[in-house]
RNA sequence: GGGCGCUUAGCUCAGCUGGUUCAGAGCAUCUGCCUUACAAGCAGAGGGUCACUGGUUCGAAUCCAGUAGUGCCCA
């Protein structure tokens, strides 16, 4: 059979993944193994596969992969989550191209239309997750706007209510006028403005005709102003305490209030207070009992408590409203500075309005304290632990969590009210009615009396079950016990608090436990410039279009290679390259095997070849389970391709491959296809698709005899003396090498080696291979100086190579000074450290027996270049 | 302003509990090879005062302090 030279995954990663499919090897159901659990982290259901989906999912699925192949009952549950802002954003907007206008449909047709939109656009990043390989258990696909999933979050709500950890409260939000809701802290982008104006405005002193300039940037709040505020100390403004100025415009006669909050040097040290527009002000405002005047509308227009520009838009009311001050001659001057101005993350070109609201907010201060304990003490584990810093920081100093969003699109709060306000908190209307009754004594209430809040919940009060409900946890225990706590969460770090912090702490209040043992935070994905790579900037490369080019195992290897875990990776797609050649490495590894013609019987001249790579593949079995231990799942990569590179085709293929057109041994091939069946199950979590292709073209196997259910391979014992040994002889023949490439000696042709060394046996084990890698005429042993040949040395062992070549015999005297200079060099530091007492006491015995035998070899080099120097003369 | 990181080869980064010839890998560069598995390859080579200054130690890229540069988070 002719095979291509060229490896093409897009012939066989389909294939394969169907494969899969057909075969159940994604499912997962309890049974008496022992369960392997990861939850993806649901991406928004609006969204499209991107560079930093990639990493994460690609190392959830090599720990699953890896999982499953030890012996564990896999299950990674995928899913995605409703994106309350994002979703409902796109189906307004596909609404607004059939002329239809939210308002004008009502609620229950409009999420009529969303569930529609989900059908038919949400949810395709899942179908691209399938190109990356991802082995989800697909018939587990989760959605937190759906029955069960809804359910849990109402009863959560309803519960927390219960306990006393929700509440309602004015509060000053981050209010985004375009979509009309309230957003998070970490929703709101605040970027620098380079032409923002502060206008001086005359404040006129009541009863008299002299002012105080007040500041601002934002003029038009000053409808709202209920005091200006002055700092104690400030000698310039003593005389107006305990007075009164003038609001300009509205006339208002307003305290000047005593504060140390003012900072003297901004603007003028004098501050309006406006504490229904600003966080700050609101706060004074509490402090010093002033009005709270609220003059805007949702929409961001100026409401009739303003008294002047009622109707006209916030930006419109500030223009016109300093035109108006400089005609009433009160405007002092305009200022250019640079501010910062909040932006919502959703509608990149929409300011942010300061604004109070009555809200629902999640008390967080109870509920924080086992889950910041739990990842203190490590039971939770972070990695890198560094984020425990972030972590501890944030939750010491936690802020009651908003959770009201105006949206339609999401778990409506279950909460009742009667005309009056007084409310209710139940799971349904009928118990709602109950409960209203019996609260407030009403016994005729009917559910006609009661209207329910009008707001959703925020996504995130979905997103913090998502390890419980997922196994339908709060209806049934079954699978949640099963399953429940799951062994790891992969996530970014830039939603430690978002999610991760929640989810610990839901888990604690609702499992009593937590929810992962360990975290593994992934970097962010970068551009080559460091940029962060986003859709504005238009520096994302297309992940499918990354499959295409170089196969899904190769941007899988690509986007892991360089990405220890927590730090931000600078993506480049030369890293996929090395991901496709590596690929195309195994792939020839395999033409060069599949090629071979057999004959029966044993090369004994094989068998040393054979001891070593197995012993080398065992240490490196070692090396990849602590790394996998640790969750450096990079190294892991790296060691794996290493070993299948340098180790397996460069030295072990080249020591046992036949001479061109001669047959293998069978005895050979069947251990070297045992090899290749290690080596690809050590691939087989990096790159599934070629290992399981091979797996099952190196030999034949039935459909259940495949790869990714393959038994992940054991280390035995390592012989540690055979592979250093074997690390002499390598380091031997790339002297050989070296030697051949300085005096250009042709590939084909051979060179005599001599050998000046302590340990014959060891080069004897090995001399059919060296001869063959070093290809070498004649291997002898000498001991001396052998006369026109190039000298070089391996450990304390001196090598001589003819090639025929006359050799400039001061030439090689300089170099073998040179070498004997820095031998001696390094002896005597080796000496100072033996003979300093101090180290020889205080130092590790090993290290102490280490330093000696570094000077034994050390004086076994010195003598044999010193003999050799002698030698020339 | 407060907090947390980072600084190692031209580039991107490893280097774990201070201790093997510890100064590494990949990419890039240079030399030679189309040697019948692979040019998406093979065999080699060069390249670093581990940001700087001090300290702890028998011993520091590694621990501590300070300085400089840089990035992020919070206000």
């Amino acid at each position: 059979m002719e095979i291509a030279t060229k490896y093409n995954p897009k012939e066989v990663e389909d294939r394969w993944y169907k494969h899969w499919m057909d075969e159940g090897f994604f499912r997962s159901v309890p049974d008496e193994r022992e369960p392997y659990t990861i939850v993806i982290p649901p991406p928004n259901v609006t969204g499209v596969l991107h560079m930093g989906h990639m990493l994460n999912n690609t190392i959830q699925d090599i720990l699953i992969r890896r999982a499953r192949m030890m012996g564990y009952n896999a299950c990674w549950v995928p899913g995605t989550d409703h994106a309350s802002i994002a979703t409902e954003a796109k189906v307004v907007n596909l609404l607004r191209e059939q002329g239809i206008k939210k308002s004008d449909i009502g609620r229950d047709q409009f999420m009529v239309h969303a569930y529609e939109w989900k059908d038919k656009y949400g949810g395709i990043i899942l179908e691209q997750l399938k190109k990356l390989g991802a082995s989800c258990d697909w018939d587990r696909t989760r959605f937190t706007m759906e029955p069960s999933l809804y359910a849990a979050v109402i009863r959560v709500f309803v519960d927390l209510h219960r306990k006393g950890y929700i509440y309602r409260d004015l509060r000053m939000v981050n209010w985004d006028p375009k979509a009309q809701t309230t957003l998070s802290n970490e929703e709101v982008i605040y970027k620098e403005n380079k032409q923002a104006k502060l206008y001086h405005i005359k404040y006129f002193i009541e009863g008299t005709q002299d002012f105080i300039t007040i500041a601002t940037t934002r003029p038009e709040t000053l409808l709202g102003d209920t005091a200006v505020c002055v700092h104690p100390d400030d000698e310039r403004y003593t005389v107006l305490h305990n007075r009164k100025v003038i609001v300009p415009l509205v006339n208002r006669h307003v305290p000047v209030i005593v504060d140390d909050y003012v900072d003297l040097e901004f603007g003028t040290g004098a501050l309006k207070v406006t504490p229904a527009h600003d966080i700050n002000d609101y706060e004074l405002g509490k402090k010093h009992g002033l009005e709270t005047i609220d003059i805007m509308n949702p929409d961001g227009t100026i409401s009739a408590a303003g008294e002047l520009y009622v109707g006209a838009d916030r930006f419109a009311a500030r223009k016109q409203i300093v035109a108006d001050l400089e005609a009433a001659g009160l405007l002092v001057k305009t200022e250019e500075i640079v501010n910062k101005v909040g932006y919502s993350e959703r509608n990149p070109d929409t300011v942010i309005e300061p604004r109070l609201s009555l809200q629902w907010f999640v008390d967080m201060q109870e509920l924080v304290k086992p889950a910041l304990e739990n990842v203190m003490n490590d039971n939770i584990h972070f990695h890198p632990d560094s984020f425990k810093n972030l972590y501890k920081h944030w939750m010491e100093n936690i802020r009651n969590w908003p959770i009201s969003r105006q949206l339609w699109w999401g778990q409506r709060i279950p909460a009742y009210y009667l005309s009056d306000g007084r409310y209710v908190v139940a799971e349904s209307i009928e118990e709602a009615v109950e409960l209203a009754k019996k609260e407030f004594g009403l016994t005729t209430l009917t559910a006609n009396d009661l209207s329910q809040d009008e707001d959703v919940l925020d996504t995130w009060f979905s997103s913090w079950l998502w390890p419980i409900s997922v196994f339908d946890g709060f209806e049934n225990p079954d699978e949640v016990d099963y399953y429940y706590p799951t062994n790891v969460l992969v996530t970014g770090w830039d939603i430690i608090f978002f999610w991760v912090a929640r989810m610990i702490i839901a888990g604690y209040e609702y499992k009593g436990e937590m929810p992962f043992k360990d975290v593994y935070f992934t970097g962010m994905v970068r551009d080559k410039q460091g940029r962060k790579m986003s859709k504005q900037l238009g520096n994302s490369p297309d992940p499918l279009t990354l499959i295409e080019q170089y196969g899904a195992d190769g941007v899988r290897v690509g986007i892991l290679i360089s990405a220890p875990s927590g730090n931000d990776i600078l993506f480049d797609d030369k890293l996929c390259e090395q991901g496709r050649n590596f690929s195309n490495k195994l792939w020839n590894a395999f033409r060069l095997i599949q090629g071979w013609e057999v004959v029966e019987g044993k090369n004994a001249d094989n068998e040393a070849s054979i001891i070593w790579m197995r012993q080398r593949l065992n240490q490196a079995i070692v090396e990849i389970d602590q790394s996998f231990d640790k969750y450096r799942i990079s190294e892991a990569l790296l060691t794996v391709y290493n070993l299948v590179w340098d180790e397996f085709c460069s030295w072990y293929l080249e020591m046992i491959k036949p001479e061109y057109q001669h047959p293998i041994d069978a005895y050979t091939l069947e251990q070297t296809i045992i090899i290749l069946e290690d080596l690809l199950k050590l691939m087989h979590p990096f790159t599934p698709f070629i290992s399981e292709h091979i797996w099952h073209h190196i030999r034949e196997r039935e459909a259940k005899d495949s790869l990714i259910v393959a038994e992940w391979p054991k280390a035995t014992e390592v012989d540690t003396k055979l592979l250093s040994d074997f690390e002499l002889v390598k380091e031997m023949i790339s002297g050989v090498r070296d030697v051949r490439n300085q005096q250009q000696v042709k590939p084909k042709d051979t060179v005599d080696l001599y050998a000046q060394v302590a340990n014959k046996g060891l080069y004897e084990l090995y001399r059919t291979q060296i001869t063959k890698l070093a290809k070498l005429g004649t291997f002898e042993y000498t001991d001396s100086e052998v006369a026109n040949t190039q000298g070089f040395m391996a450990g304390s062992d001196r090598f001589f190579v003819s090639t025929g070549i006359e050799i400039d015999v001061e030439e090689e005297r300089a170099k073998m000074k040179q070498e004997l200079e820095y031998t001696k060099g390094f002896i005597r530091s080796v000496q100072g450290k033996l003979s300093n007492e101090r180290f020889v006491n205080s130092a590790p015995a090993a290290v102490v027996d280490a330093e000696r035998k570094k000077l034994a070899d050390g004086e076994a080099k010195v003598k044999a270049l010193e003999d050799g120097l002698a030698k020339l003369g």
